[in-house]
DNA sequence: ACAGCCATGTAACTTGTTACATGATTTT
DNA sequence: AAAATCATGTAACAAGTTACATGGCTGT
């Protein structure tokens, strides 16, 4: 329910309507994939059968009719909940890399493994060159310098994964093989 | 279709029957959520349907009947593509810690933010001591250690970001206002 | 005898994704 | 005049989750 969340969240400073959600959270989130509209209707449509927002004004103007929503109180409720819980502990713990690192000793081999590690280390340089780019330029606005800081601090991780896991190939695929 | 290709992965090997791709996974992957059994079925049906895997050999021995599945050539090539294929450049940033940080600024004030991040950081920290302790111990597996490292590694990653974005709460709250 | 794991599957449901239809307003 | 964006929605689909039904085998 991740989004419903979101959608709560951006309610709650007043009412608005389907299409000024999507806006506003393209707006708040500069660097993350701009919401389809679509998904904000069934979102809202799952919102309201569960009683955390309601309709409220219909502003009728010439194009389609524009149903603005609200949070209701069991909204509210659900929506500080929400904020005062931290991110789960994550009991688990699959991380994509990983995944096909191991895959890719298991399916063919250590060479295979250690190129693609090689591969991704590149990629993730390049993409760190070009958020540093975001970082870096003054006319960038604090929120996308979080969201940019955020992802370079987790491409940095990933690197230093990548590493450990390129020195420990072999003992890696002996322990698979074993 | 993240779980259709570890499946494809493990089924590379030879041919295996369900529950035998949910112990398999469940071994590989120590640190991760055991897999479900009734996803298997779901995504071998889904894989036999787009022609990637095949079923092979029937078991019939006291219990129910158990299908053994195999890589076709399709699939096999499906395979080797996606694991040439480097994890995507990610042209999109969303991290839950920062939307969450947002959404309590816009709906609860600057308090709420960082108390948020405050208790954050506290979660993580305890977290790190336990998956530490994982790391350390001996008889740890090198997929766990694995797994427990990039796991590590991350949530340094997060305590960062944390604490830039607690030192910049009151500015980027200041930019979401305007 | 009973608990627990082995093994397969069905059904219902939730979230998210994509493509499409419709038509108005605004910008070039 | 054409193209982009505003605005709402439907329909179909994909992927994952949970609960349940069924029955055999294994260990205490």
């Amino acid at each position: 329910m991740a989004l419903a969340h979101v959608i709560l969240g951006l309610l709650a400073g007043g009412e608005r309507h389907g299409y000024d959600l999507k806006r506003q959270h393209d707006a708040r989130f500069p660097l993350a994939r701009p919401l389809p509209a679509a998904q904000v209707y069934a979102t809202l449509d799952r919102l309201q059968r569960d009683g955390l927002v309601a309709p409220g004004a219909v502003e009728r103007s010439g194009g389609p009719d524009r149903t603005a929503y609200g949070v209701t109180p069991a909204g509210r409720a659900e929506l500080e909940r929400w904020l005062d819980d931290v991110e789960g502990p994550e009991p688990f713990v699959a991380s994509p890399l990983s995944v096909k690192v191991t895959l890719a000793l298991l399916a063919a081999g250590d060479d295979a493994a250690t190129g693609y590690l090689r591969r991704q280390r590149a990629a993730h340089l390049a993409r760190m060159r070009e958020l540093t780019r975001t970082v870096t330029d003054p006319g960038t606005s604090i929120a996308a310098v979080l969201a940019a800081g955020y992802a370079l601090d987790h491409l940095d991780a990933d690197l230093r994964w990548i590493d450990t896991a390129l020195s420990r190939v072999s003992a890696y695929s002996e322990e698979l093989r074993s």
